[in-house]
DNA sequence: CATGGGATTGACT
DNA sequence: GTCAATCCCATGC
């Protein structure tokens, strides 16, 4: 991925995300959701302005942004924009390529359920196994990475929709889905023109 | 398909 | 100390 890359609008990165791949843990996949998260809006943590939990959000561009939700699940984002503004993509749904059988395994699935083991931010990281631990690592350098998009995913369609599981802004369509995939975390209800 | 349990973190009082 | 939080899954209708 370019050093630059993240470092721009975070709806233009969240677009530009889909179609590339994580790598961690043995596995891997392509990302086929993904959520703009701003400090202009109230559904961003970095809302509240600079504190130890935003500290990463406002940090420099290109770094994991991984926090517990729920009290069970890690969830993936990558900061964006220049240090200063809190911004990040959340990373929602991957259509697993490469190490399945790990997948499925830290998953609890079996591993011809390929829909099941990446189609949400909770479920990615149980996969590929992400945890609080990666929070501020270089998505460039590892040991999570984040890179180019293969042949086959390099010029997705994407569509814009509402984002999901949140309940303030919740009419901004800030969610990006490739455009029928079969592994998203949940069909485009509401879709918005792509810019 | 609707509901509710699980169980940690950080912000704020 | 309290409470809300970028969720997942099992259960029961």
């Amino acid at each position: 991925m370019r050093a630059d890359f993240y470092d721009r609008p975070v709806l233009e990165v969240a677009q530009a995300l889909i179609g590339c791949v994580v790598t961690h843990g043995g596995a891997s996949g392509v990302i086929v959701e993904t959520e703009a998260y701003h400090d202009s809006e109230p559904a961003c943590h970095a809302f509240v302005g600079l504190t130890p939990r935003t500290e990463t959000l406002f940090g420099p561009p290109g770094r994991a942004y991984v926090y517990l939700s729920y009290g069970v699940h890690a969830l993936l984002n990558a900061v964006c924009e220049s240090r200063g503004i809190g911004a990040a993509v959340l990373i929602r749904a991957l259509e697993p390529l490469a190490g399945v059988e790990l997948m499925a395994a830290r998953r609890g699935v079996k591993p011809d359920q390929r829909r099941a083991l990446c189609s949400g931010p909770g479920k990615l990281t149980q996969a590929l196994d992400v945890t609080l631990a990666h929070n501020r690592s270089d998505l460039r350098l590892g040991p999570v990475v984040i890179s180019e998009r293969p042949a086959r995913f390099s010029d997705p369609v994407v569509q814009r929709d509402r984002r999901i599981g949140i309940s303030k802004a919740v009419d901004l369509p800030w969610r990006f889905c490739l455009a029928g995939s079969a592994f998203l975390s949940a069909p485009v209800r509401d879709p918005a023109p792509v810019s």
